[in-house]
DNA sequence: TTCCTAATTAGGAAAAACCCTAAATGCAAG
DNA sequence: CTTGCATTTAGGGTTTTTCCTAATTAGGAA
């Protein structure tokens, strides 16, 4: 969850994992997509796959990352949990 | 997005954050449940606030955290978009 | 083997995050 | 005004993040 949450706070990694939704897609093409070098893009792949939200997998000599939901799925359950399951305290009377 | 992911990377903010999620609680009654000097915990909360999940209402002499519930739908939604999911439905965060 | 391309790892500088102690602020009561 | 309590801000040391360039690994083709 720590790792989770550290992944998805940076803004590239957000946006490769946007990238990512449509397919797998290969390292230099997800690279080429920004404005920084590819051996800084290929940190934030680590980041994201150290988090479980990617899973690089071989072919040839490319590597294609594939998005992970089910780790997507891990942070919407805090945040669901925090919206979902409000319980009435005293100093909270004005719910809509 | 940024900071509010940022904020929801660190296990002490998600936990003030669940804390809150039972009502609004004092500054000294948060960083009382951890173990951590207060001064620490006011950077968490004011980290927290940055990111628009809570805001502080002063009573008296005695400072009050509510959790800000937009602010974790925000979070929610760019989740929700990776998983193709829908957006979060209104009548549906009020129940217990 | 050698060469080329795809991609990563290594090493390090700059910036930010984290957590502490000490000092300051804000409010209320005497 | 002065004291006291609740809380925040200031300053600084240590660790982590972020990004770069240079070197390295790995596979396919000649």
């Amino acid at each position: 969850m720590n790792t989770l949450f550290k992944a998805l706070s940076h803004p590239v990694r957000r946006r490769i994992i946007e990238m990512l939704r449509r397919g797998p897609m290969a390292s230099g093409d997800i690279a080429g997509a920004f404005d920084m070098t590819w051996p800084t893009v290929t940190g934030h792949l680590n980041a994201l796959k150290e988090a479980g939200l990617v899973s690089p997998e071989r072919d040839g000599t490319t590597i294609r990352y594939r998005l992970d939901i089910s780790a997507v799925e891990e942070a919407l359950a805090f945040l669901l949990s925090i919206t979902g399951a409000r319980a009435p305290a005293d100093g909270d009377k004005d719910r809509d």
